[in-house]
DNA sequence: CCAAAAGTGTTCGAATTACACCCATGA
DNA sequence: TCATGGGTGTAATTCGAACACTTTTGG
């Protein structure tokens, strides 16, 4: 058994995240990028990343290397694409496996990510990063663009109760543009995916606005049957 | 250099496809698949795959073994995903990347498909695929369906000159279910991009239908402007 | 009382759906 | 002449896009 298929060659395999955050304030979607401390490429930014150990599945390794990063674990978090130029990474050939992770910015470990060397930066301007990096964040970009609009992903990024225009801010900053404000909360309503709770946010005007949480069950229920999440923003 | 990255371990990254072909006269969509003809598995059916060579990028090694079992290149051929399950090939731990594509049945070197042990299958009546093949077909061809609808890749599936009829019975074999002929008819040619050609397809129907063939300069024109592919078939 | 943000409906045009008959021709 | 498959148009409905004023309340 063990010398089945021995006459190839084994590589160097690494996951590497896109891990988006949202500023509910800055109202700015926001990339957890890394210092890296170690050569090749030491000190420049780069995404949070790591090798695949032996006898360890690469979707358990890219949740290793985003809880040793933020201490979270249970995160919304999908394959992106296999990154496999023999010469992508100069130090050696590395075929990397990009994910795309969806977080809530204040559920971060401080302490872990500070010792690890993150930064949130806001995908408005970006730093360079390493490699092929640059190109992964695009991609994950896309794919988030693309995912937000089919299901009810946004909320991942928001706290567990939020207001409709905090949700609508949300999608301007993924989408970087305007949105009409009547035209989403007629949608978003219509779903019956959201429930309006008792509770108002008044930090940020004196009427207040209804605090709305996501109705996880219920949209399990409807997906169901012919019900299908469609959020054509713009 | 050479140092860098060593304490890491290294894996066995194999590439697999899903190649789709379109029979046009039983109207059925079909799967390129073969026997293995090494153990684990040996004598099972399993998709086209092979293992990547050092310095090889993995989309070369995808296309390489796409060219050795049917002699075709400059195919149209994505990647799919990665599968990265610790235990998913008994015979050791394997990551592979699965790519899908889209070929013209006839255009394949049958010696060479022979000599690979290479069939073609009806994806109504798929046999039993080692591993987690299976897996790999369900999601290519949900790929498929989605792509299909929003970019012009149907055409990689017929012949140069095909007939409206035979590109409709072509998405009805994908999508499993029927789709209004007039409707599709209208929406097709509305888009601009197939051309009508002075020559009738007189086999299969006394009147003979009109051959058309994909208009693929005016579609990269169109779509550098507002223009999007968008065959919503059902 | 007023500034500032939340909340609310309607109209118009475009796109999608449903649907049934005539045409051309070779046998 | 007739059986077979190719080709065509219109009406009804749904869906998305555009658009401006009223409400609430803390300072």
């Amino acid at each position: 058994m063990i010398k089945l298929y021995s006459k190839y060659k084994k590589h160097l395999v690494a996951v590497d995240s896109i891990i988006f955050g949202y500023d509910i304030l800055e109202k700015e979607l926001k990339l957890l990028v890394v210092k890296r401390s170690f050569n090749p490429a030491k000190g420049k930014w780069s995404l949070a990343g790591g090798f695949v150990e032996s006898g360890e599945s690469i979707d358990v390794a890219a949740c290793r290397v985003l809880r040793n990063l933020t201490g979270l674990k249970n995160i919304y978090m999908k394959q992106l694409y296999c990154y496999g130029e023999s010469a992508r990474d100069p130090g050696a050939r590395v075929i990397s496996v990009a994910y795309w992770a969806l977080i809530k910015i204040k559920s971060i470990d401080q302490k872990a990510a500070h010792e690890n060397r993150a930064h949130w930066q806001s995908i408005k301007k970006l730093p360079k990063l390493i490699f092929d990096h640059t190109d992964m964040v695009e991609r994950a970009l896309e794919e988030l663009r693309l995912r937000v609009r089919i299901k009810p992903v946004g909320f991942e990024l928001l706290p567990e109760k939020f207001t409709l225009v905090q949700l609508l801010d949300l999608y301007e900053a993924i989408y970087q543009k305007p949105i009409d404000k009547r035209n989403f909360r007629k949608k978003i309503l219509s779903l019956n995916i959201l429930e309006r709770l008792d509770e108002k946010e008044k930090v940020t005007s004196k009427k207040g606005a209804f605090y709305y949480s996501f109705n996880k069950a219920n949209y399990k229920k409807l997906s169901k049957r012919d019900f299908y999440f469609n959020l054509d923003a713009g």
